[in-house]
DNA sequence: GGCGAGCTTTACGTTTACGTCAAGTGAATC
DNA sequence: GATTCACTTGACGTAAACGTAAAGCTCGCC
C-alpha cells in the first residue's frame, strides 16, 4: 500500500533491502537475512513465515516494506520450526517464546513464575521423550522381527 | 439403524454389550473394553475414537451396535494418543499403525520393506528426540537463569 | 522503457481433527 | 410405563495452519 521510499541503506549503487540483506548474507557470520533465505533455511514457506508473524511469533523490521530478519527472529523460526515438529501449537510455541525473549526480565513474582513455567515444561519434555523411547523400543522389535523371518526364509 | 437384538452373551440377568464389557473390565486382567473406558482411560472423547474409528485406524467388534473393544484395539488407541501428543498426523499414525499390525507377515519383499520402514522411523523417532534434548537443554538454562536473579534480589 | 525477479498485501479456499447438536435405541430402574 | 443411562448415527460447525490465486510495487538489467 505504502509502497516503498527512502532507501536508509545504499550498499554502492545497490540500493534495496535486498541489497542490504544481501550484504549481510554474504559474510561469514550473517547478521540480517531475507524471507527467502529462512524458508530455505528451514524448509518452510514464505506463506507460513508471514503467518507466524500474523500471529505474533515473529516480528522482523522492515526496509522500504521488505521484511529484515535479525538473528534473533532466526532463531525464533527455528523454535518456532522444532516445536511444531514435536507437535506444539503455535498458542503453545507463543507461549514458550514469551519466556524465552524475556527470562531474567521483570521482578521477583515474574521471575518466580518463569522459573516455574520452565520447570513445567521441562517434566512435560521429558515425558514426551520417554513416548518417543517406548515408540523407538516398539520399532526396533518390530524390525528385529522383521529381519528373522526374512532370514529363515533365505536359509530354507 | 438396525437396533439392538439377540444379546447373545448374558450374564445372569444384565443382557447387553455394556453387560458384556463390564463383566469383563471388572476381572483383573480385561479382554474387552467399552468406549466409555477407553475414553477415561487415554483422555480422549468418545467422538475422537469414533472419529479414529471412521478413518480406518480402529475396527472395534460389535455387540448389539455397541463397540466393543479388545486388548488390542486398545493398544491401538494408546498407539494413536501417544503418536498424536508426537506430532504425527492420523494419516502418518494409520502407516505406522499397518505396520505395527502385521510385521512379520507376507513374502520377503514385503517384510523386507517393513524392515527399511521400520528403520527409517526409528531415524526419524531418533531425531525428534534429540531436539527434545535441545529444547530440554534451552529450558535448564532458563531455569537456572531465572533462580539466579531470584536469588540476587533476594540478597540485596 | 519494458521485463523479470523478488518482494508485498488482500482475500478466499482447503485440510485436519475433531465439537456440537439432534434424534433415536435398548436395557435397567423407579 | 415413564425415566434414565449408555450407547448409536448423521449432519453441520469450527479452529488451526496454512495454500492459492490476484494484483501491485520496485529494483536491476537489457
Amino acid at each position: 500500500m505504502l509502497g516503498y521510499r527512502c532507501p536508509k541503506v545504499t550498499t554502492s549503487r545497490k540500493g534495496a533491502a535486498r541489497a542490504f540483506v544481501q550484504a549481510h548474507e554474504e559474510s561469514e557470520a550473517p547478521e540480517f537475512f531475507s524471507i527467502s533465505h529462512l524458508s530455505e533455511e528451514f524448509g518452510v514457506t514464505h506463506r507460513a513465515i508471514r503467518f507466524y508473524e500474523s500471529k505474533g511469533l515473529l516480528s522482523p523490521k522492515r526496509l522500504n516494506g521488505a521484511r529484515i530478519y535479525s538473528r534473533r527472529d532466526r532463531a525464533r523460526l527455528h523454535i518456532i520450526v522444532r516445536a511444531k515438529s514435536l507437535g506444539y501449537t503455535l498458542e503453545e510455541t507463543k507461549d514458550y517464546l514469551d519466556l524465552y525473549g524475556r527470562h531474567g526480565e521483570g521482578r521477583i513474582k515474574q521471575l518466580e513464575l518463569s522459573a516455574a513455567r520452565s520447570a513445567e515444561m521441562i517434566e512435560e519434555l521429558e515425558a514426551k521423550k520417554r513416548q518417543i523411547e517406548e515408540q523407538i523400543e516398539e520399532l526396533r522389535l518390530i524390525n528385529k522381527v522383521c529381519r528373522q523371518k526374512i532370514d529363515d526364509k533365505k536359509l530354507r
